[in-house]
DNA sequence: TGGCTCGGAAGGCTTACGTCA
DNA sequence: AGTGACGTAAGCCTTCCGAGC
């Protein structure tokens, strides 16, 4: 097993971090704050997830679902729901399941066995789909929205509560991840797409102005009206821009009363709006891009 | 009825970790 | 004690394909 870190008594959850599929406020974009690799992303945060002390809310979702009633093999049932049918268990998947799997799966199998062979007769290799109800499917999203994966232990209470058997909790969080995933980079390719867009027309006006600034030089009589050449410096912790006169006495101020105040002049904006949770920017629109 | 989308499921691959020589 | 080989478990990616619109 790979849950070392499970001492058997407490609900441990795994999480992932960085790539943000749970974090609402994720800033994948920061440049201070780049995106993690994927795949190394794996940590385990223990005792963060008690079935039983959830929200009332999340209560109130369960409560179309008989929590004390016993994982009932859907094979036997026929569904697994009232609109669900079930799949054969097959392949690789069903051969490295854990012992926290195999009893169920092998009590299940069993009626499995009966109902292929009373069923529509195409034997193991059909894929027989099922479609969660709507219960199953929001305690599954509420779920989800607290912890983006599960421990055995987890996903044995969750599977029993919903009535499915874990592999089947297994493959939706798998797939709920990975849509997210999917999700957030459409996300980001939007964003970077625009922010380059910006980016672009940030260049375009700066040239110009470059250029009005030759032209300006070329005047001589400009000189004569300009101020003492002045040394722009921004400090790295805390961004403030200082305008520092060569000659003049201490004429420091900061940012807030320079004319460069907006103007981050080291790299993209830092309080740049960024994306946000794919789910949540489905519902509402992102933030106003630079 | 064919096309399309959604989403459950399977298979392959990678990674992390434990065990053992 | 350090190390490489090996096995195992879990997650991710890609793809398939049934169901529903």
């Amino acid at each position: 097993m790979d849950e070392k870190d499970d001492d058997g008594l407490s609900l441990g959850l795994s999480l992932r971090l960085g790539c943000g599929e749970n974090e609402n406020n994720r800033h994948p974009f920061n440049m201070h704050n780049p995106p993690q690799p994927v795949a190394d992303q794996r940590a385990s945060f223990n005792n963060l997830f008690h079935f039983h002390d959830r929200s009332s809310e999340m209560q109130s979702l369960l409560q179309g679902i008989d929590m004390n009633m016993e994982p009932v093999c859907n094979e036997e049932n026929g569904v697994s729901s009232p609109n669900s049918t079930i799949s054969s268990i097959s392949g690789k998947r069903a051969e490295r399941e854990g012992n926290g799997d195999e009893n169920e799966r092998e009590s299940c199998s069993r009626g499995g066995s009966d109902d292929e062979g009373g069923g529509d007769g195409d034997g193991d290799n059909s894929r027989k789909k099922l479609r969660l109800s709507k219960e199953q499917a929001l305690v599954l999203e509420e779920t989800f929205k607290e912890h983006n994966t599960l421990n055995p232990k987890q996903k044995q209470a969750l599977a029993k509560q919903l009535n499915l058997r874990p592999r089947q909790v297994e493959v939706w969080f798998q797939n709920r991840r990975a849509r997210t995933k999917l999700k957030q980079t459409e996300v980001d390719c939007e964003y970077w797409k625009r922010y380059c867009e910006n980016l672009s027309e940030e260049n375009r006006r700066l040239q110009k102005e470059v250029q009005e600034l030759r032209a300006l030089k070329l005047s001589p009589q400009v000189y004569m009206n300009m101020n003492p050449p002045t040394t722009l410096t921004m400090c790295p912790s805390c961004e403030r821009v200082t305008v520092s006169s060569t000659s003049s006495s201490s004429s420091a101020i900061t940012s807030s009363s320079s004319p460069m105040a907006n103007r981050n002049l080291f790299g993209p904006p830092i309080h740049r709006p960024m994306p946000v949770n794919p789910w949540a920017a489905m519902s509402i629109q992102r933030h106003a891009l630079p």
